[in-house]
DNA sequence: CCGATGAACTAGAACGTTCTAGAGTCTCCG
DNA sequence: CGGAGACTCTAGAACGTTCTAGTTCATCGG
């Protein structure tokens, strides 16, 4: 039932084409070295008998297989968009994508060693759990970079946003619009969890807000925004800034159903921009990392550590972007007041 | 600057455990053939100098490569899922996984092409829009298995939900409740679509309802669903089964914000069982396509194709889930009767 | 008219594996 | 004691490419 017919191969061109294999693999890479006629002959030969090169035997004999390593977790949004990106980068360095993904039932370390085994040039890893001894032993075979991961170490390269940056930014829009009392939901032991805390408590204290910083230990998880909001609701605060739109949601969710309008009783703004907080029902004013920038920085230094060519410090770190929607807006006036003139 | 190093191979080993490369490669793949004490040392040795097997190489020699292709889109998060239950299913029949996306700026013949240079043994395709006369010229040349499709050809394999019966379903557990003005709003021009529809259709003849049928046209986005539930407003039914969970997240808003309350004035049925309809807010009532069955069948298929055994009829078509939550429930008792006891 | 140049083409080795065929060595049984 | 098997191991070809080092043949400058 199994079509027994070999693929066609070079050899298989030759023959028909009554040239040498040499000649076709000139022909079909389009290097110099052909005549005119030739060419074309072979060409369509090539066409007529379907032929399709076979990377493998190509890029065995090469040395070079212009493979760069993805992995990446299906579970994150986030890692999606990512992808888009890497994939133009990528085509424009020259270079291809091979991906692997991590799923809840597929460890990273499965996922990086098929592509090891796939003779990448160079390895990108999305987030991530992997130890840095673990990291380093991976670095020492062939180029890392890591993406949104503080690693911050000789070895590997790292490419992320500027947490404390998307911090200031969402404190800085909520004190211009008037807020003062402005809590921070942070994300436990995620990764930027920590820089995005500590953004929001050096933006409080600039803008003189020292005593009203206030942060509910959280998460990444719905839940978690859920569970923060019960605490919130104690004593809510004007605003909050939470460390990612999924928890976000949870908040929202929780907030409303205890009467709070948002943004009219409380602000709140998100992180990431996914495509959750662009539903137009959540329409959540949220911290946009810059996808484009972040994936041509991730391949350049890939590119420049394979190529051995000058690759600018381990280290780049972009700056996100503030997107407001429809989650925040001035506070009520002062208690007591009437609600509208 | 960079590791000028050659990768360790099986003759670096086989020199320094002073044995024949083809014994190492015996070791290796942990064929039978060779000695205790030699397989040891050869491991030992293989370890030591950080041997990596180079699949190409593997491949090339052994003719099989017993890798599956996969298309799938970074924008649909179903296909996230998927790609877990393929993984499993495709560790379990030995053969491997290569992924390759298509994006927005990455169209699905880019991403086919890049597969049928890596060898694979047969594609698998999730949706896509693929004409029906490329899909026979893929698959003349090796075996395709399209999921979430309704290509119905004798060259491809489809596995697919069977999208009739779970509006059936659907409708059949809202009659349960108690519920007899039931409408469904439509996926438009979307595969499943007009199933879905005709299912809905079908069950509400089936339980004598023929002349409550009423069916609203809308689509796959949330906007699509906004707009479809205004359109009911205007003579509300007591629920509605929606194409999909994020139109169903657009209509439940807009219903909302109408002031009606879900489900007590109206009850709600999505379809796709998303991560979107598991969020606390949400916890949208839908229809659950059997990923693990669906991917289980699609390696399946494509393994009896490759291998040449008999592989069952072209068309797998796996029976959904009803997933109850908190957006169905009994309908009002009769207008004019009070709300509660 | 001769050697140099260059364009068009080719033979054969190489890449890192797996596979086939066979060479040793040991054990066991008649 | 001799030979049949069973093991362990090896040499060398193959897979489909690319690359190196040619060979051939026409053209050209002196």
């Amino acid at each position: 039932m199994q079509s027994a017919e070999r693929r066609t191969t070079l050899a298989d061109v030759a023959a028909e084409a009554g040239v040498s294999v040499a000649l076709v693999s000139i022909v079909m890479r389009g290097a110099p070295g052909a005549g005119a006629a030739t060419r074309e002959r072979v060409l369509e030969v090539a066409r007529r008998l379907g032929y399709q090169p076979d990377s493998r035997a190509r890029l065995l004999r090469s040395g070079r297989s212009r493979l760069l390593g993805v992995v990446f977790d299906v579970r994150h949004p986030f890692h999606h968009d990512l992808l888009t990106g890497l994939y133009d980068a990528a085509g424009k360095a020259g270079y291809q994508l091979t991906l692997s993904a991590v799923t809840p039932r597929r460890g990273e370390r499965t996922a990086i060693g098929d592509l090891l085994q796939d003779r990448c040039e160079a390895l990108v890893l999305f987030g991530g759990q992997l130890r840095a001894s673990e990291l380093a032993s991976i670095a020492a075979r062939l180029p890392v970079v890591a993406m949104m991961r503080a690693a911050r170490r000789r070895d590997v390269d790292v490419v992320h946003n500027d947490d404390a940056l998307g911090s200031h930014q969402a404190v800085d829009h909520l004190v211009g619009l008037g807020h003062r009392r402005i809590a921070h939901v942070d994300g436990g032991q995620w990764h930027g969890s920590a820089e995005r805390r500590a953004g929001y408590q050096e933006a409080m204290r600039r803008h003189g807000l020292a005593e009203h910083i206030r942060v509910v230990s959280g998460g990444a998880g719905e839940e978690d925004g859920a569970r923060a909001a019960e605490r919130l609701l104690v004593d809510p605060p004007t605003a909050v800034t939470v460390f990612n739109d999924l928890s976000a949601t949870g908040l929202l969710d929780v907030l409303r159903r205890h009467g709070l309008s948002v943004p009219g009783d409380i602000s709140v703004v998100g992180y990431d921009d996914t495509g959750l907080s662009r539903l137009a029902h959540i329409d959540l004013t949220t911290v946009g990392q810059d996808i484009d920038t972040m994936a041509a920085g991730a391949i350049e230094r890939a590119v420049a550590r394979i190529e051995g060519t000058p690759a600018g410090p381990r280290e780049m770190v972009v700056p996100p972007r503030l997107m407001v929607r429809g989650t925040t807006g001035a506070p009520r006036p002062a208690a007591g007041a009437s609600r509208q003139p």
